[in-house]
DNA sequence: CGACCCCTTGAGGGCCTTCAATCCATGTGG
DNA sequence: CCACATGGATTGAAGGCCCTCAAGGGGTCG
């Protein structure tokens, strides 16, 4: 167990003003009068991959808004394995339990190099009290954080380890079906779909064999949506 | 397929002022005052077992609380198949999408006779605008329904059959540890924890033999908690 | 009493897990 | 520059758990 290495770099205070996501995030909607009552600075924080942006327990002072990359939030098992529980893309936001309890509730990685932004709770709360619109963002956050639990529910839960897995590239290849995605490590994929790193690996090298994945480089794959389609739905 | 009966009834405008279980949900710390401003009424229904609060993609025009019994909310996979995702209790909220969307995103069923209160929509949002501690309350419930949903993820979606299934034993009976727990269908039970009704109609033999549960009447079941326990994390 | 629904139990087979060995890329130290 | 250690990926073999298909049991209700 060697420390981990020094992976996340402050960037700066954000520019809210001028973000190019911010219809996507909380502060959709703010006015210019808004931004001047910042008491606590909102940063921008870069990740590596692996990086970690809180962990279980861990006191619960900021909400993240994803601005790129990949983040898993993990819990832990009866038995003391992982589970991931839920995958965090552009525009979402994890730790959204800081605003009702001390602590986090589960643990926060990247799974790719990653851009957030760490909002302050005091921040998040006194623009909701005042701001209508930001109360509302919120709850369409809460919102979304509940439909893609219900997804990792219906679609990466059940059935047959090769339909999870063909739902789960579908997921990931929704946004740019072209470009290819990178993959994580197997037992990540396992711990997603809950089945053994092994039969992850198996099922990844058989995906390819049918011609469903294309590795262009390691862990970069082109899906064949058409083919995972079939696959997620097959009897 | 019969038409289902009558399994409803109004029970009359719901006597919020006085309501037992205020404190639980969304309208504790509601002053006098703000009673008297509700303008749409608040109904006190009851639903038998089977009975259906709302269906998947209904217009959504009210949100549930649930005062009494136990509701399923269910989802449809991607081959067809039911997917119970999540269990609402007492105190416990049904159908918080009304207040973003058109319609409902589950299907929202009486496992056992309910009693529910039916919150129009228009009321929550008036009162969340103007009463803060509503608007807390009601981000408590998106939480909760949040957890219930990892809860799932982590506890009911991973391990062997057995595991999940002691896990659920041990949810259903947390409350009155004492009392029977009401058992629901295998096909539910099964749809609740990712396998078939066989595999969970034998389990529960399986642990009616082994002692961990004593059935006192039809589907009525003691459940000895430290056994459950021991297999719910055995290795 | 029979129809119906749900539960139970059996037998066979397939999928996934488990244990294990090998491969490959990377990085470290000699 | 190469040997070696390391961590992840891949593949094999054996076995067990769960699914599938099927038959039979028990309660309720017309």
């Amino acid at each position: 167990m060697k420390p981990p290495e020094i992976n996340n770099a402050w960037k700066g205070a954000a520019a809210c003003r001028s973000c190019g996501i911010r219809h996507l995030v909380l502060f959709a909607d703010l006015r210019e009068e808004d931004f001047d009552q910042f008491h606590s600075p909102i940063e921008e924080i870069h990740f590596d991959a692996g990086g970690q942006l809180y962990g279980l327990d861990d006191p619960a002072d900021a909400v993240y808004t994803i601005r790129q990359g990949l983040v898993k939030l993990v819990q832990y098992q009866p038995d003391g394995a992982q589970r991931i529980v839920r995958l965090v893309r552009l525009g979402g936001v994890a730790g959204l339990e800081a605003l009702l309890r001390p602590t986090y509730e589960h643990m926060a990685i990247a799974l790719q190099p990653v851009e957030v932004c760490r909002i302050p709770v005091s921040e998040v709360r006194r623009l909701q009290a005042t701001n209508p619109r930001v109360h509302y963002k919120l709850m369409e956050k809460w919102h979304e954080a509940l439909t893609t639990a219900d997804g990792f529910l219906t679609g990466l839960s059940t059935g047959s380890a090769r339909q999870r897995l063909a739902r789960l590239l579908l997921l990931l290849s929704e946004e740019k079906p072209e470009e290819p995605i990178r993959l994580f490590t197997r037992e990540d994929l396992g711990s997603m779909l809950a089945v053994t790193l092994e039969t992850a690996s198996r099922t990844i090298s058989d995906f390819k064999r049918l011609g469903a994945l294309h590795e262009t480089s390691p862990n970069r794959m082109i899906c064949d949506r058409d083919k995972l389609s079939a696959i997620a739905t097959a009897a």
